[in-house]
DNA sequence: TATTGTTATACTCTATAACTATA
DNA sequence: TATAGTTATAGAGTATAACAATA
């Protein structure tokens, strides 16, 4: 399937049928990965019992701590009202807290229990497998390189007119 | 937000929170890009009355006339049963025709009619506008870059244990 | 036995609107 | 008035299982 290349980019390798016009298409390659990258980590997933919103949700508790639910969903692109839902989870099983802030009693302080530490770095060992074939495929610097462009990407689309 | 420059990688720009250990996590930007595209693509084709697959399929038919649905499906990583949906509805819009295959009788010949040819130039031009920000933002070296690293990521996990 | 198309169904993620309590 | 959190609800995309017709 020609993916041991790393030269100059050939846009349509890998396709069985003629794309078309789509050949240039930014979204539909990025549907394509994200399709495939949510299934497999939704399975492997699967034994935490959580849903596939939670790793990202500790992951940011623990690296900014006392943070507030409408911060982590600014800050994942989500709406406050999927944020409850993720917070109820980790309430619920003991992997996260919510604590009303004294200074400004409308917010929640959020906080990782050891519980949730410890279920966090199991569930990190599983994305990092999910994307392991990705690293395996790519040279540190072309990883560097497609999260960049992604993300060069969707700042140029988000800051655009809506 | 420093989205104008284009040297060497960054991955932690444009992030207010830390993101710990996701910083190199493609699945997060991958989502990222994902949703606010789709988000976008679903207001362009508000008009039309079409679901977003639908473009794909019309442009998919028309570089591949007498194509069935099942190789349509293959081809865009989406179910038969799916497919079925969106031939319904190209078909009752007589945006496309539904012919049995004279030489195997369970495949559907699909063909694009002239009102599907026209309206899929008109849906072209609203999903290049959406993606146009993105064309904007970088230069065409690295729009093919991206592209086809997200190709080859997608290969890549593709390829790998299910 | 395998494949094509089809139907029905359920699940996940996401979006919206309305409400409360604070500020 | 604006923001944080909450609830309920709806939507879009996708996945699964079963079936009939055909190969």
């Amino acid at each position: 399937m020609a993916s041991e290349r790393t030269g100059q980019p050939d846009i349509s390798e890998n396709l069985g049928m003629d794309w078309g016009l789509l050949r240039s298409c930014v979204g539909t390659s990025v549907r394509l990965l994200r399709n495939e990258l949510t299934n497999r980590i939704i399975d492997a997933y699967a034994p935490f019992m959580l849903r596939s919103g939670a790793l990202s949700t500790m992951v940011l508790i623990k690296a900014n701590p006392g943070c507030s639910q409408a911060e982590l969903a600014r800050e994942v692109a989500m709406d406050d009202s999927a944020m409850v839902a993720i917070i109820d989870e980790l309430e619920e099983r003991g992997l996260a807290v919510r604590s009303r802030s004294a200074t400004d009693r409308r917010r929640n302080s959020l906080a990782l229990t050891p519980e949730g530490e410890t279920l966090m770095g199991e569930m990190i060992a599983c994305a990092m497998r999910v994307e392991k074939p990705i690293r395996d495929a790519m040279s540190e610097e072309e990883l560097a390189t497609l999260i960049a462009l992604l993300r060069r990407a969707y700042a140029a689309v988000t800051d655009g007119p809506r």
